[in-house]
DNA sequence: ATATATTGTGTCTATGAGACACAATTTAAG
DNA sequence: CTTAAATTGTGTCTCATAGACACAATATAT
């Protein structure tokens, strides 16, 4: 019975790949979002993504860069696999799955291409709920932030929000932005020093005080995780 | 041109589900594995798996459940996803994405079941490498050995490879077998008391020397995830 | 000059893991 | 029955690292 197994005797799910692109932008978490042009849930607001092209995409991860990189031009600072959401109600064109990453960049590295164009938006993530929603996206952007807030207590993720050069302070607001609440700045040093995976820039830059310290990520280097959490 | 996009338009991925079912048996981490009947990779060792009844499956957790339940019978005491692997090289019969579950199970949930098959078999993780594995198989069960390893740093997951009532040494030999190293009965102790996620047993149990308190995962906690790693 | 803002350091406390001694039982051997 | 060996359970000291917070350093604004 199992040797007459094909490819074609099944009816296959429908399969998509989405990802969740978060930035912070005027200390608020954002997500990137797509107005749809067509249905199902016409112009409701969806994640960007769609159907893998076969023949071009040499794995999932290759359509989530293309899908993203059609709508901002850009590649993310930091891509990975969030989870796969399935179900035979969440399209209404019958049992789907989508796999979604989970992807951060900064903003000022794709600001100047989405600005003019209105179908293409950052969305607030506490503002989602105000709007309407696409397919199970309101779930599915619930929990990558919580993906993003519990990576952020254990590692320095939140780096890939920010710009090549950051100072302390800026990593500092980001974190405390992700994560909703207030931390030491003496603990995000001790941590900077110890993950070894960041250089000092000798310039020093402005800050409204005493100039600041600039940093940039190593290149190469992995991101690091910490054995115990910031306070959760 | 977005318009004119219909499912029947697409070349498909070849979509399947497969789990990493572990269980500790004998003081060694074991996996279980089916020999395949058909091509490709027959008579190769490959992960329970297949693909999704979109008639009866109503999400692929469901189809991981049933493909399980056809090799052992039984429904594994704890189950979630790994992640996707994906490719256009990892299936000769093109693109494909199999989505990996995660999950685990007592040894003596099964045996009885399995023992008598001998194409159905528990595999000594760490022998692998000289058995003939099909697709990449190999490759993804590392992937979810690392994070079996990685959650029993910080949770209490390895009591779903124990049956229901289980001593502390029961428990620390388990934890020793997946991570490779010894730990502190006493910090496993204190991690117990404080998870607040077991009820002691009134009746006692031989072991060799003193007699020893069982537990019991209290019937409808979530697992507790620590703050801080074991010694990794 | 002085107030204010921000950065960076010094250091004390709190939490929980690691180490390890030792007490409490239970089984096995004589 | 006595004693040794095995295993469980407790007490407590050390160690690493996060939180708190004072304070010094250094910039800008008035």
């Amino acid at each position: 019975m199992i040797n007459t197994y094909d490819i074609n005797d099944f009816k296959n799910p429908l399969f998509t790949v989405d990802s969740v692109l978060f930035t912070v932008k005027n200390d608020a978490l954002k997500v990137l979002m797509v107005k749809r042009a067509n249905e199902p849930f016409i112009n409701s607001w969806g994640l960007p993504g769609g159907f893998v092209d076969v023949d071009s995409d040499t794995t999932t991860d290759a359509t989530a860069l293309r899908k993203l990189g059609e709508k901002t031009s850009v590649a993310p600072q930091y891509l990975e696999q969030l989870q796969a959401f399935s179900g035979v109600d969440r399209d209404p064109r019958g049992f789907s799955v989508t796999l979604v990453y989970f992807a951060l960049i900064a903003a000022q590295e794709v600001s100047s291409n989405i600005e003019t164009i209105d179908d293409v938006q950052w969305i607030d993530v506490d503002n989602i709920d105000n709007l309407s929603i696409a397919f199970d996206h309101k779930v599915i952007i619930e929990q990558a932030k919580k993906r993003l807030q519990q990576k952020t207590l254990y590692s320095m993720v939140p780096v890939y929000c920010l710009p090549e050069y950051f100072t302390v302070g800026q990593l500092k607001s980001v974190i405390e932005t992700i994560i909703g609440k207030t931390i030491q700045r003496k603990s995000l040093i001790r941590r900077i020093e110890s993950a070894n995976m960041f250089e000092t820039i000798a310039e020093k830059v402005k800050s409204g005080g005493r100039l600041a310290q600039q940093y940039k990520v190593k290149s190469g280097v992995d991101i690091v995780n910490f054995e115990r959490n910031l306070s959760s």
